[in-house]
DNA sequence: CAATTAATTAGAATTAGTCTAAATATATAC
DNA sequence: GTATATATTTAGACTAATTCTAATTAATTG
């Protein structure tokens, strides 16, 4: 086994708190969700855990320019809406991802690894309001 | 004449240091071509001069979740691709966008403000080598 | 169980960017 | 054109997110 297979105490917690969640959190949530399991947890090990959990596939980390980066416990390939309002995110798949990813491999001639969209716009909550 | 309306020689020099650049500049290397030119110039005056230029539609900003924010002279809508070994970055145009944009906020429930694609793969001259 | 190796911890360090208060510059009113 | 008001710039302090470091603890192997 290779050594950094493990999925230590604070490695679960981590991916525990990523779990149960429908939401997105950011580093420090998540730091603040798993002390109440594992009051002794560090916020170095936190982010430790996370690069662990990135690198074996089981959580996505979602990075937009503005602020802390997000997690999600989707891992497959996903695009995302964020609100302009309240910040809110939401995963949605584009079934044409694989079609657009052709054509902006063409446009750019750049061999292609993955594409990634991002629509800004108004949740239905604030769209209300 | 509203307040926030003049070009000073400050952000002129901002400006042309991105104006006169195929490639997307940082804050910083924004700050370091600048004072060549102003040599008093600050940093928050880098920083200042790029928000009234974004706010005069002037420039773009282009952020990423890995380090700083890069600007771009090109100020309609297009997407971005990203060299996963060099991180060069290169701007394209999906002319299907205005499409795709209705397909994610038909998904998402958002409603649509603007869709940005980023493609991530190899460049050209990564490829060969 | 002694020796290696890996993981965790606490806190210092780094990076990108913002804020603040004082100093300059520019514009407006007499 | 001088006084007043408004805008801009400056330098440096500050903040937030993340990474690094060195010491400590835990786990694994011979």
């Amino acid at each position: 086994m290779k050594p950094e297979e493990k999925l230590t105490r604070q490695r679960d917690a981590v991916l525990q708190v990523i779990r149960s969640r429908e939401d997105h959190p950011t580093a420090n949530e998540i730091f603040q969700a798993a002390r109440q399991h594992l009051p002794t947890i560090s916020y170095a090990t936190v982010y430790n855990s996370l690069r662990f959990l990135k690198e074996a596939g089981l959580v996505h980390e979602i990075k937009f320019g503005d602020g802390a980066s997000r997690y999600d416990r989707e891992t497959d390939r996903h695009d995302h809406a964020i609100c302009n309002d309240c910040g809110k995110l939401v995963d949605f798949d584009l079934p044409q991802a694989a079609d657009l990813m052709k054509a902006a491999a063409r446009k750019s001639k750049f061999q292609p690894a993955s594409v990634h969209l991002t629509l800004r716009g108004t949740c239905p909550d604030c769209r209300k309001a």
